[in-house]
DNA sequence: TTTTGGCACTCAATGATTGACAGTGCTAAT
DNA sequence: ATTAGCACTGTCAATCATTGAGTGCCAAAA
């Protein structure tokens, strides 16, 4: 019983049943693919990759699904992910340069890529890992009420109100701004609160109270803007399969909603040598994911920040991947760390 | 036939069927409510109702339910909205006092609503007319880069960056700073376009060039930053309903996620006494909210900014109504264009 | 004029029965 | 190791009779 034949059937088997979307039998296998062998032959094969656990059969006389497992070496085998089109790829660059903040960006890309892949599209906010902070902002607004606003260099703004007892006159603002930004400015973010506090150490009398208010307005900033955030498009997409599919949307639904669950899915996610990592199924039944793949991959620097599609076990893994990974190389390069380098290719309009 | 009957079985039709996702009879009406009539009387009453296009049988020999005549005059009908409870409210308050910025104050806000209702909510970012610009700040961010942050009293901080063909010295950027925040801090927004363009004329030569792309930059953000962006949550409550009834979800959460359809639809709802509006599906068939019911209300200064709702049409008015009102008092006061005010109520730690 | 009881009728839902069918497992022959 | 053949099994769709909730209508009662 030879080897590379069992994985060719394990091969037909995941391709006629992502597309029929029902359980292939032995002769139906012989008729749309040429293997050169006899549907008892196929049969034989079959019990054996049962034996294995790649497949199974619904019920005693019908045909045989994949299993999770079954999928995952169907993934394993494949070896290289064709790489989209380049006209496509020109398509999906030049829509993504229309926007115009990093918001509509995120937004942006998230929609095409459902709407490329037909399934749910995540994408999470470019990671702070690595971000410094480009420039903090201490505006008076009336009374003893300041605004902080907070720039750092991955392009997501944060901003927040913070009281002081005694309203500032404009000198002593201007002053406290000046040696906030000699102390923070360029700094990692993570080195911010330490930063901070060392600066309300040095600080004069006069500004004690209102530097202190500001440091710790600083350290919440810094430590919010780690928190990264999803976004996602295509959920209809989730409703085309409930219908034939045992798949219960509802969990999903939640689940995507819920977004701490995702993230650390994602963060957990190791992805291979061709730049993608697949999660198939779970072995828990009561993960309300049990039932869907996620396809995911990193962007920007280091590849900390995750992107992916999340759709049925039963997906079309190949394209899939394929459209996953073409989006390494166009993600936000432009709003991400690199912001300010957008002048470096002129851009006419 | 009395006329006051008629609408109390309408009535008791709906709470039935709503409750029961079930065509209500004529004897399964008169056991469940004390109307002091016979079944017969009921079927007579029934028929006339039948008649006016308030209810339907789904086939000949069964039960009727409403149609969306039918629950447009029970929702007109209730005249009295049943506030929530005050330890509800109170719970509510402060769930939400948690929140540290906008983005957070809505997330919290819709999540919650989605709760309570059991059903999709979605609330629109807090209008920007009214909303005046509070502080404009022009950063170097190295090079030809600048970044324009751009502070309206709505609270949704905006950015951008720009390029000048020639770095600017640090007084330059300065003087220009200063010149952009005299003309238009404390506008209203839609005079920005105007202010900056006067601006402009009056720069002098070596400013000119920086002053004209900034006043571009200022002019869009200002455009942006009326584009009302929706938040929702729970569209898990969704697919609940999808199981039972022939709601397709699909193009529900299409709608949703295109924002325009439901963005227009919100702005085209008015809102009567009792402080909520209500959209019960619709004539048009190819409407993707064709089967759907919207329950929203205005929130903020002159309750331009909306939120509210979405559900089948067969869902709990009553209730759903009690808890969309309830929102227009305890909604996004904090983050609005009363922002600065925080301090006025001291917020112990 | 309104209400009620009674009766015939309708139609969806249920469940049992049946035949066709797609597919398997096994065995014996190649 | 492969193949052909055959008995066996469970699903699916169609058919049919039965049930029961519900209606419409009519004639009698209030």
């Amino acid at each position: 019983m030879s080897q590379p034949r069992r994985a060719e059937i394990l091969r037909a088997i995941v391709e006629d049943y992502v597309h029929s979307r029902e359980p292939v039998g032995s002769k139906a296998l012989v008729e749309r693919h040429q293997l050169g062998v006899s549907s008892a032959t196929v049969r034989n094969d079959m019990a054996a990759l049962e034996e294995d656990g790649l497949i199974v059969a619904p019920h005693t006389s019908s045909g045989r699904i994949p299993t999770d497992k079954g999928y995952r070496t169907f993934v394993d085998q494949i070896a290289s992910v064709r790489p989209l089109s380049s006209p496509q790829k020109r398509a999906i660059q030049s829509f993504l340069d229309g926007a115009d903040d990093l918001d509509d960006a995120m937004e942006r890309t998230v929609r095409l890529l459902a709407q490329l892949t037909h399934q749910v599209a995540v994408i999470q906010y470019p990671a702070a890992s690595g971000t410094t902070l480009r420039h903090v902002e201490l505006v008076d607004v009336g009374g003893t009420s300041l605004l902080v606003v907070f720039i750092p260099t991955s392009g997501r703004v944060l901003q927040r109100i913070v009281e002081v007892s005694r309203a500032l006159p404009e000198h002593e603002l201007m002053e406290l701004r000046a040696r906030v930004l000699a102390s923070v400015v360029g700094r990692p973010l993570q080195d911010v609160p330490a930063a901070t506090a060392n600066l309300v150490q040095q600080l004069p009398a006069e500004l004690a109270e209102a530097g202190t208010v500001v440091a710790e307005a600083l350290a919440t900033l810094a430590a919010s803007s780690e928190d990264h955030r999803l976004v996602m498009a295509g959920t209809a997409n989730l409703a085309r399969f409930s219908g034939d599919f045992a798949l219960s949307i509802s969990p999903v639904l939640e689940a995507l909603e819920e977004q701490v669950v995702m993230l650390r899915l994602l963060s957990e996610m190791q992805q291979d040598a061709r730049g993608v990592a697949v999660r198939i199924g779970s072995d828990s039944t009561d993960d309300p994911l049990a039932e869907t793949s996620v396809v995911a991959t990193g962007y920007g620097p280091e590849s900390v920040s995750k992107l992916g599609v999340v759709g049925p076990t039963r997906m079309d893994y190949p394209s899939t991947m394929a459209a996953v990974r073409a989006w390494r190389a166009i993600c936000p390069t432009r709003w991400g760390s690199s912001g300010a380098r957008r002048g470096t290719v002129p851009h006419p309009r």
